[in-house]
DNA sequence: TCTGGGGTCCTAGGACCC
DNA sequence: TCTGGGGTCCTAGGACCC
C-alpha cells in the first residue's frame, strides 16, 4: 500500500486574524496583527483571559492563557477586542469550502485546525508541496489569513510539522525527517505530552522527544500506564488513525460558568444552574438527542474542583427533569462553601428517535410541547424575549455559559 | 499567572453479579 | 460467616486537546 500523505492546516492565531480580517473589510485603519492586539473576555470582569494574541503581543511576553489584567501590565497600550464566535464559524467553514475541491477527505480537528488527505491526489495539483502553497496562497489571498500547513504521513507528523517556524509556512515531516526535525524538541512539545506528563518525564531524565522515542516503552507503561505507549508511538511518530469526513457521534455536552462574585446560598446557585441548565438543554434538543447521566460540577473560591453526578431512569432533554436532577446533585455535592464555577455536563447520549416512552414514567409530553414552543420564540426573537420569572430582577442572566447568538456578519461575499 | 469554556479519554475503587 | 476470581457498571477525578 502505497504511503499516505495528510495535510494539517492551522490558521496563524485564528481569532485575531480573524478579526483583523473582518476589521479591516469594515474601513478599519490599523491592521490588529501588527500592533500588539489580544482577543479576550471581559477585561472588566475577574474571569478575562487571552483567547488570542499577535505576534507584536507575543514580543511582550504574553501567553495565550494568562488574565487581561496581566497581560495589561506586560503592555499598557495592548488592544484588547472580544470574541465574536459567529464570525469565527464563518471563517471556519469558508476555509473548509475552500479545502474541500483539492480533495474529499477532510477532517475538522478543532474551529482553526484540520486535516486533509492528499493521498494520490498529485496529478490534480502537484506533488505535496506544490499543493500545500497552492492551498497557503488561495488562503492568503481569498479570504486574507494565513495559515501554517503541516505535511506528513499521518495525522500525528502532519500536526507536529505544522507547529514548526510561523506564520505563513508550508513544512513536511516524514518519517525519515523525525531524527533531524522531530527529536531534538523538547519533550513538552509532543502532541499528548502536556505540563503534568512532562514533568513526569523529566523526572525520570527523559527531556527530549528523542529520548523518549528511545526509552523502553514497558518502562513508561509503568509510570503512565496506557499514556504512556500513546506518547513513546507519537515519539517514534506511529499513528494511523483515518482522515473522517463524517462526524463522529457527540459523547456528551455540557456548559460552564465562572460567576462574576461567589454564590453563597442555596437560592443564587439553583438560579445559576437553571440558567446553565436552560443553556444545555437547547443545545441538546437541537442536536436531537436524550441524555441519560447528568453531572454538576462546582469549583469554590479556592479553585477546588468537585463533582457529582446520576442516572436517569430514562434518557431526556426536557429541562425540567435535568434541572430536578441537577438541584438534587447540587445538594449532594456542595459543602457550604462559596461557590466560584458551577457546571453542567450530560453524558450517555442516545438519538432522539430511539426514545421510547414508559408507561409507568409522567408523560412528558406536556414539558415536550413546552421545551419546544420556548426554543422556537427565542430562535425567532432571541435569547431574552422569553424568560423564567424567577430571573426578574434577580440580577443573574437567565442563560449561562455556552455561545451566545449574535447576528451574521456579512462578509467575503464571494465565498460565503 | 490569582487562573475560561468547550470537549475526549483513562483509571481507580466500589457495587453487584455469577 | 469466611474464603476466591472474573466480569461489568457506576462514580469521581485527572490528564490531555483546542
Amino acid at each position: 500500500m502505497a504511503e499516505k500523505v495528510i495535510f494539517h492546516i492551522d490558521v496563524n492565531s485564528a481569532y485575531l486574524s480573524w478579526e483583523a480580517v473582518y476589521a479591516l473589510q469594515q474601513g478599519a485603519s490599523v491592521d490588529l496583527r501588527d500592533i500588539p492586539a489580544v482577543i479576550g473576555g471581559n477585561e472588566k470582569k475577574r474571569n478575562g483571559i487571552v483567547l488570542a494574541k499577535s505576534i507584536p503581543a507575543k514580543k511582550y511576553n504574553i501567553k495565550t492563557g494568562e488574565t487581561l489584567f496581566s497581560a495589561r501590565l506586560k503592555c499598557p497600550q495592548l488592544v484588547v477586542a472580544p470574541p465574536r464566535y459567529n464570525l469565527y464559524m464563518q471563517c471556519s467553514e469558508a476555509m473548509g469550502n475552500l479545502l474541500s475541491k483539492y480533495s474529499p477527505l477532510i477532517q475538522f480537528f478543532s474551529i482553526d485546525e484540520l486535516f486533509l488527505d492528499y493521498t494520490n491526489m498529485d496529478k490534480h495539483f502537484g506533488t505535496p508541496l506544490q499543493a500545500a502553497e497552492k492551498i497557503r496562497e488561495e488562503i492568503k489571498n481569498t479570504l486574507g489569513f494565513t495559515v501554517n500547513i503541516g505535511i506528513g504521513s499521518n495525522k500525528l507528523l502532519a500536526k507536529m510539522a505544522s507547529e514548526f517556524e510561523k506564520p505563513d509556512k508550508v513544512h513536511t515531516l516524514f518519517p525519515e525527517e523525525i531524527p533531524k526535525k522531530m527529536w531534538p524538541l523538547a519533550v513538552g512539545e509532543l502532541f499528548m505530552v502536556g505540563s503534568k506528563t512532562a514533568e513526569k518525564l523529566q523526572s525520570k531524565n527523559i527531556h527530549s522527544i528523542g529520548e523518549l522515542a528511545q526509552t523502553d516503552p514497558q518502562f513508561l507503561y509503568g509510570f503512565l500506564k496506557s499514556h504512556g505507549l500513546l506518547v513513546w508511538n507519537y515519539a517514534n511518530g506511529k499513528e494511523d488513525s483515518p482522515v473522517r469526513n463524517e462526524g463522529v457521534l457527540m459523547k456528551g455536552l455540557g456548559n460552564s460558568t465562572t460567576i462574576s462574585f461567589d454564590l453563597l446560598d442555596l437560592e443564587d446557585s439553583f438560579k445559576v444552574l437553571l440558567a446553565l441548565t436552560e443553556t444545555v438543554c437547547t443545545r441538546l434538543r437541537r442536536s436531537e438527542l436524550h441524555a441519560t447521566v447528568i453531572s454538576v460540577s462546582l469549583k469554590n473560591s479556592s479553585f477546588v474542583s468537585y463533582s457529582h453526578q446520576g442516572t436517569l431512569p430514562h434518557a431526556t432533554n426536557c429541562t425540567k427533569i435535568v434541572f430536578e436532577k441537577a438541584k438534587e446533585l447540587f445538594v449532594k455535592a456542595w459543602k457550604g462553601e462559596p461557590i466560584r464555577h458551577m457546571g453542567i455536563h450530560l453524558t450517555k447520549l442516545i438519538e432522539s428517535d430511539f426514545h421510547q416512552l414508559s408507561l409507568f414514567e409522567p408523560d412528558p409530553f406536556p414539558y415536550k410541547t413546552l421545551d419546544k414552543a420556548v426554543d422556537d420564540i427565542r430562535l425567532r426573537y432571541g435569547n431574552t424575549s422569553i424568560v423564567r420569572s424567577s430571573f426578574l430582577h434577580s440580577g443573574f442572566s437567565p442563560q449561562q455559559g455556552g455561545v451566545i447568538r449574535e447576528d451574521d456578519y456579512p462578509m467575503m461575499s464571494s465565498i460565503l
